[in-house]
DNA sequence: ACAAAAAATGTTAAATTCGAACACTTTATG
DNA sequence: CATAAAGTGTTCGAATTTAACATTTTTTGT
């Protein structure tokens, strides 16, 4: 009976993410370790595995590393971002239409979100399918030209898709923050649109890990003065305080230790 | 200098499936085949790839398979919609600007797109980033409300956002198709944002597979008259050869047996 | 700028794994 | 019940891999 032995194999991959060519035949004497190979096969036709020298790769577990390296390994301060986004949530205002950035913090958000009736808009579309799933009506996604690398919409059409909408508080995650350069990001269409968002927001309220401070990238899109509130996960450069107070804004602190 | 090389193998599984050693080291002849083994090793290491026997799988390329397997259990005609969709990309004309629609059907069609310089513009925010990690340099996102069950954004934004680009070819996906109704869909908001492509483009395909047929829905998007090519699974049926035959159009059927 | 450490690379030969071919058995199918 | 299709076993030459050690290049700390 073939067709228990396969299934048999097939649930051992939910729990091990590898199996050798070897040990199956172990566990099955009766078959040959040939057999055991064809077996394999069939489950890599199904998806189920993937051959490799030796033995084979539970396809659960390729993809859920896959998963982790995307949200976490190339991400740095998951616990700090997630910790800012909650916090962040709490600034949320019910029937205002708010303004989320793209990119890999204010993706986190989605799951902090209240059950009440706002109005998002962002320039993320995975951000904006995420929104959706949780049953949110009101999601408008900026469109435009559509930048892989960040997730985030840019040109022309972008800035002009947010010249007609209002926004009434706006969360952004800027790449850098020095008192020098005020918040930065890496590139110039990146940091037009961010531009158009800071303008046009009554309050700006900015996400940063610790990991921005003193950084300083190419495109500047906005003044300390243009923040009203930050949020993150340690105390300022000392010699941000002077910037920080003449321009009245709020830093909060969150506790990120897990 | 390892760095290029790597990067180099790297940008090559963007766009294939599978290499192997022996390729790689033609390609790189100044370096031994070992030092590609370790080059494997370490993409392996970043998730990029999968060594399997005689060189590495692209990890992009098998998360995309089994996406596949798994949202296609649910779906229906599968098969259909696959084979219709390798179709349509034929159609594709590089250099020229292209529309292609929301929903399940057009989804599928990135994984038959050419290396070739395309002008994409797509109302579904998941096309859209697919689009992007193959490596295209020009999609562009179309904005608006974003409608989480079909996964289309629509609207005055939606609209208006349409009104200022410019198609040549249009692939759309209709929900049914009959003679006395012409090319429909389930609601009015998705169907507004089609009319405005039919109305825009120079060439009009229509993509559905059998079960579309003798279908009519709520809103009507485009008459038989609107519509320049039909990619399809099965022959119309008889009653329509007058409609296809009076507006010249060019019906195409796809052989979807696996 | 220098020395030490770390990373990258090359070469070899032995060990392992693979695959193709053919024969045979069991299970489906009309 | 006959035929086709799928599953299985065995063998051995061919291809691939690994390990180990030597050498070069790059990075890093001081």
């Amino acid at each position: 009976m073939y067709n228990n032995r396969r299934e048999q194999i097939r649930s051992m991959l939910q729990t091990k993410a590898y199996v050798t060519f070897k040990e199956l035949s172990e566990l099955f004497p009766d078959v040959s370790e040939m057999t055991i190979r064809r077996d394999i096969e069939h489950l890599e036709r199904e998806h189920v595995a993937i051959r490799v020298r030796g033995g084979a790769r539970s396809m659960r577990f390729i993809t859920n590393q896959v998963d982790d390296s995307i949200t976490s390994r190339q991400q740095k301060n998951v616990e700090s971002k997630e910790a800012i986004v909650e916090k962040a949530a709490k600034y949320l205002e019910p029937g205002r239409s708010i303004f989320l950035d793209s990119g890999s913090t204010l993706q986190k958000i989605v799951k902090y979100i209240p059950n009440e009736r706002f109005s998002f808009t962002t320039t993320d579309p995975s951000l904006a399918l995420g929104l959706c799933k949780i049953g949110l009506p009101m999601v408008n996604l900026v469109g435009g030209r559509l930048d892989g690398n960040n997730q985030t919409v840019t040109g022309i059409h972008a800035m002009r898709f947010l010249g007609d909408i209002n926004i009434d508080i706006a969360f952004l995650s800027p790449s850098g923050f020095s008192a020098r350069s005020g918040f930065t990001v890496g590139n110039y269409s990146e940091g037009e649109i961010k531009r158009i968002v800071v303008s046009k927001a009554r309050l700006v309220v900015m996400l940063m890990d610790e990991s921005k401070f003193d950084k300083s990238l190419p495109y500047t899109f906005a003044d300390a003065a243009d923040a009203d509130i930050i949020i993150t996960n340690r105390p300022l450069p000392a010699d941000m305080n002077g910037i920080i107070e003449k321009n009245n804004i709020t830093v909060t602190i969150v506790d990120d230790t897990i």
